[in-house]
DNA sequence: CTTCGACTGGCCTAATTGGTCTATGGTGGG
DNA sequence: CCCACCATAGACCAATTAGGCCAGTCGAAG
């Protein structure tokens, strides 16, 4: 007996981290109760009930009819952000391409359905994608999704789409958080003519877990970079020393609370 | 019949059979208390000891008023913790050693002054060190300290301690967090003679600015990883990825609001 | 402008669930 | 014989679920 919450608490901080973690912002529209309560495995009562202790503590208000906001004095300033490869390069003002190498409906091996905690030879969607900027080839994506997590999936076509957007749109399912590693290795030759280099060359290569808003493993990637077109970058914290991520009405608000200072 | 085994214990054996057998999937819910006991042959609150005896393994979890639930072997670990050499080491049970290569005071570089935001040319320690596990070279870093920060770190001796908790201990410092990028390289001559590679290998670099919890940088380092002994680890969030057609201006209007609705 | 239909939160009920407790009975060892 | 031990059967509770119905909102079609 691991779980010693009840349902609506655990809902409850489900929905509060995605907040934090800024997957719901400030001033938004939730998606409705009975799609919230869907994704969270949760029924709809006891989602009410999260989402009214939730109005409580002034974290989201209601409107009848309307739907349910995040409240505007929440700051969501998540030290490490996920973003998709879209996003990144048309943020830099680059034009992203994706060409789908192969994209095929199989079985889950070993390691993938532990990894994405599934039954085995559950199905997944295997996509080997190769994504450009500028024309230029970047990174080569293998991407595994678990089907029965991400319903509809395998009728729609992801050239030039992100994965994360077609995810929320089409199956339902909110990304939340991804576990990222990170290493060097050698390009073998397959991975090297791709991305336009020479055998042996030094490549970035990411692997990822990616959960949605309820916890859920949900894909898992191997990113594939040329070295000289991609930096990982990340914020690590000292153990007990993360920062406070609140609302504003938590932060200081009296100059005698900012008093307590050591100068030197 | 029920030979030698308590009834408890062989509904515990026959559930557990049927989990790894498949029967029940890792994250499915099973069947009710009440009908499961029925299946089995045995009341309820034998069966109830079953369970909690597979939950006292980690087997299954119980959510109340839910139901049990087959247990997801997850090891979703990695937050962005900020581990030392020194204690990544010892928690893998390794032996960390740490050669000196170098080490002398000077004055900061212009970029270094920078990135540390420290008066040009002020002191700095420059530390060159060669980590090892068990014998073997891993790790080439190179450290710039900001002495008018870490009073007191010239006069220690730094072999085969922690850094941080040098900092910590001598100079009063603690750290809190640091900016981290990663990327690929080839090994140039001499990092691939200290690391035993064959120059042109794959290594990871790392690069860090680190800050006490004061916010203040203390420090800057260029590591230099084999590439088949470090991998970099960390959590990342996805952000807000709203169309901006969601703005403030759609949130609830107070009820003194509502009338003007349609005057717009 | 009106109409209409899809969708929303609000509310309600009935049924089911795990958690807990008590009374009962059988079994085997002093 | 009694007693300790175990399993059973049942009852009750609060939490949760699944479902339906309603009135209000919204946007697109007319």
């Amino acid at each position: 007996m691991s779980s010693e919450a009840s349902a609506a608490e655990s809902a409850r901080r489900s929905i509060l981290n995605a907040i934090e973690n800024g997957v719901f912002t400030p001033g938004e529209r939730l998606p409705s109760e009975r799609s919230l309560a869907a994704e969270l495995r949760v029924s709809r009562e006891t989602l009410r009930q999260a989402l009214k202790e939730l109005a409580r503590e002034e974290v989201v208000t209601s409107s009848p009819q309307r739907g349910w906001f995040v409240a505007v004095n929440m700051v969501s300033d998540p030290p490490n952000e996920l973003q998709s490869f879209t996003d990144m390069a048309r943020a830099r003002g680059l034009e992203p391409t994706t060409r789908i190498l192969s994209r095929k409906r199989r079985a889950a091996q070993f390691e993938e359905a532990d990894r994405l905690a599934l039954a085995p030879a559950s199905p997944v969607l295997d996509i080997h994608r190769l994504r450009s900027l500028d024309g230029v080839p970047v990174s080569l994506d293998r991407t595994v999704v678990a089907l029965s997590r991400a319903p509809g999936l395998a009728d729609v076509d992801l050239t030039d789409v992100s994965l994360y957007q077609t995810l929320e749109d089409v199956c339902g399912v909110r990304v939340a958080r991804s576990n990222y590693s990170v290493r060097a290795d050698a390009a073998e030759d397959e991975v090297a003519e791709l991305l336009q280099l020479d055998p042996g060359m030094p490549v970035l290569v990411g692997e990822e877990v990616t959960f949605d808003i309820g916890d859920r493993p949900i894909l898992t990637g191997q990113l594939t970079y040329r070295a000289d077109a991609y930096r990982f970058e990340a914020t690590l914290f000292r153990p007990g020393s993360r920062p406070p991520r609140t609302r504003v009405a938590d932060q200081p608000r009296s100059l005698t609370d900012l008093g307590t200072k050591h100068h030197d």
